[in-house]
Order: structure tokens, then C-alpha cells, then sequence
DNA sequence: GTCTATATCCAGATAGAC
DNA sequence: GTCTATCTGGATATAGAC
């Protein structure tokens, strides 16, 4: 018992010691980007030199995997949280400005998740799992609204991404495409759900996930 | 004359030299990421070493200038060859079609002009004015559509941007995102445009460009 | 667990011979 | 203009003392 406990202590220390290099390197990463943190740094910020870091992350890549996994699960948790609306057009919509909300709110973290922000990294495939959950919720967000069909998907998809990415690149800090959204989600029912609150068949394709070969890098 | 003659075949020579090497960076570029190019290798593939660059260009930030001077000379080009057509609708469709077709063409050659992909790296004024003015073409195309308004055409950025950035990252070489684009135009046109081809107001905001404030670098 | 010292490697850039 | 040789600095990672 004594033993477990000195072993539990000992993991808990490790674990936010983990912690805090991790906080460390998103700091700089915000600061520097995340291709240019280095080891050194990192250290420096947490009190340490460059090879104790090796304690806690048998490498670079494997703390940028550590990082992965922290933006991965923050999404997660943050569209977990979407309140589920009586309107099924409702909860789109909130779960879409829980998500651009998410996006802009740190352009890193987003860019770690979104885009292949370190040339040489892709995140491992458990990691990646997590960011596929949040597009399954807004699938489902979609079959509910009774808009069927991946292009219909694909369509939001570019939309929801279009005007973060504009957001984060041209006006960081700003609202200026963020505040389109919902005038975005109107134009998008009025196209592919008739205007009316019905259930309509989209224009294009039959329903169904055909072929939703999203790769595991660089995917939104 | 004679010694004029001889400075121009130089310059001519020289100018080749330079084309030779921004070629190989291209092609390493494509190969290894803009951020991972190395002069090199960029040296090997045109039979020098590296310190002989240095007598076409001052530094290696020197030469990403190059080429995102390129680039963007190229996207100039490409909506410089845009059609014009009888029907506003159709101009600004093929000017459309043609952007996203360059994007799709060359992923470095988009990442360069729209991300910034080396880290320290931000173009020339010069160089990003061409850039500036592919986005006055659209804004001036939209206003013969008949819709008026920054903010109907920074939704018209978001939609595209976003059936690229999705084609490029998640699509390369397919066309699931850029065959929507169409359809995106349907969709855009019957929102802002009421559906017909008439000139309508907006929904959002007054005329003219308010506050445009495009960033010099990462803009789109 | 943390340190110093170091191995190994590679980068961009410069000096000066030819 | 091109070369060799080198400077300067940075990186990740390992070995071994404490």
C-alpha cells in the first residue's frame, strides 16, 4: 500500500512536471510558432536544461504528439459542451460558434489540430481519432436538420473553415468574418434545406458516407 | 554599344542563372516543404555549392522573395486570362474557377502566396501589391454581379477559400471540394443577389470598402 | 532526476585563393 | 564566378557524474 502510494505520488509529480513543459511549449509556440520551439528554450522556461527534458519525453516529436493531444481533447471538450437546443437548426448553429469560438480563441492551437504546422510531425493515429469524433457530432448535427448527404457536409465544412481561416490570417483578434457565421448558416439552409425548417433531400448526391477518405495529417 | 551588348548578354545570362536556381528550390520545396529547403541542396541540383548562391542573391530570405515573387506574378497572369464574358455571373464564375485551379495546381506555390509557411519569412511590400490586386478583380467583378458590400465579398472569400483549403489538404490531386464550387456559387448568388440576376442590396452593411485592413503578410 | 559535458549533425553566411 | 575552408551558431540526443 505505502509502496502504491509513493508510486502514485511520484507519477502525479511526473505528471505535472509533464505538465508544465508542456504549458512551456505552447507558450513559445504562440510567441515563435510551433516549428521554431526548441528544446533549449523550453527548459530554460521551466527551470531546467535541455537534456533533463529527456525525463519526461523520450523526444521532440513526442512532445509535439503530448501537444497534439492536448488540443485534440480541448476540442473535444469544448463541443462536448454544446448545449443541446430544441431546434435541431439551433444546435448547429451553436455548435459551429463553439467552434469557431475554439478557433480563433488561440490560432496555435488551431493550427496544430488543422494544418501540418511542423514539417517532418504528423500526430499519432489515437490522437487523430479525437478530431474525427468532432466531425461525426456535426454529421449527426446535420442528419438532424434533415440535410443529408456528404457534399451538403463538405459544403458546410469549406464554409465553417473558410471563414476561420480568413479570421485567424487577416483579422487575428478581430470579428470581422466570424460575425458572418450565422448569416453563413442561413445561406447554407436556404440552399440546401429548401429555406423552410423541412426535410429536404439536397440537391447533388444520394445520402451517406461514400467516401469520406479524410487522411489522418492535415485534415479539417 | 559593343560593351552594352556584352552587359546585357551578361544580364541575360545571369537572370537565367537565377531562373535555374529558383527552379530547383521550387522543386525541393515541393518536395520537402518552403520551410525545409536548404541552399545546399538547392546548390547540388544546379552543380554549385552552396556559396556560390550568394552571388545571386544576398541571402536565402533573398530568395524566398524570389519566389513568392513568382508566384504571385504567376496568379496575376492566371486571372489576367480570365474570359470576359457576356454575363457578370459567368465572368466572376470563371475568375472562380480559374483561382481555385491555380490553388489545386501547386499546394507550395498557394501555401506561399496565402500561409506563411517559413517561419521569419514575410514577403516584400513590392511583392504582395500583386497579390492585392487579384482581390481587386473580384470585388470589382461582384459589383458588376450586383452585390455590393464588404461583407457579401468576404463571404465570397470564405467559401472559397474554404473549398480550397479543404481540397489541398485533406484531397490532394482529387477535385471532392473544387467540383462543389459551382454549387457554392448557386448558393452565394441566391442570398445576396435575391436569386436573380438583379442588383440587390445586402443583407449586412453599406457599400464601398470600410475597413479593408488586409495584412501584408498571410492574407488572402 | 538533474546536471555537465559532449557527440553528431546541419544550417546560413563569410574570407580569400584561383 | 566558383571554389575550398571556415566561422558561428543552433539543433537533437546521449553518457555518465552526482
Amino acid at each position: 500500500m505505502f509502496v502504491e502510494d509513493l508510486e502514485d505520488t511520484r507519477a502525479i509529480r511526473r505528471n505535472a512536471t509533464r505538465a508544465r513543459i508542456l504549458d512551456a511549449a505552447w507558450d513559445l509556440a504562440r510567441r515563435d510558432g510551433l516549428a521554431a520551439i526548441t528544446l533549449r528554450e523550453i527548459a530554460r522556461r521551466v527551470g531546467m536544461r535541455a537534456p533533463s527534458l529527456y525525463t519526461y519525453f523520450p523526444s521532440k516529436n513526442a512532445m509535439y504528439d503530448a501537444m497534439y493531444a492536448d488540443a485534440a481533447r480541448e476540442l473535444a471538450e469544448t463541443l462536448a459542451a454544446r448545449p443541446q437546443a430544441g431546434d435541431p437548426r439551433e444546435t448547429l448553429r451553436s455548435r459551429m460558434r463553439l467552434f469557431t469560438a475554439f478557433c480563433v480563441a488561440d490560432p496555435v492551437r488551431y493550427q496544430m489540430i488543422f494544418e501540418r504546422p511542423v514539417p517532418g510531425f504528423a500526430p499519432a493515429p489515437e490522437s487523430f481519432q479525437l478530431t474525427a469524433a468532432a466531425l461525426a457530432g456535426t454529421r449527426a448535427d446535420m442528419q438532424a436538420v434533415g440535410v443529408a448527404g456528404e457534399p451538403a457536409l463538405d459544403m458546410f465544412r469549406a464554409l465553417i473553415t473558410g471563414l476561420v481561416s480568413l479570421q485567424v490570417a487577416n483579422d487575428p483578434g478581430g470579428d470581422r468574418w466570424t460575425r458572418l457565421q450565422d448569416d453563413a448558416v442561413d445561406m447554407f439552409f436556404a440552399h440546401y434545406a429548401g429555406g423552410t425548417r423541412s426535410a429536404v433531400q439536397p440537391a447533388g448526391e444520394t445520402q451517406g458516407a461514400a467516401h469520406d477518405h479524410q487522411q489522418p495529417p492535415a485534415s479539417r
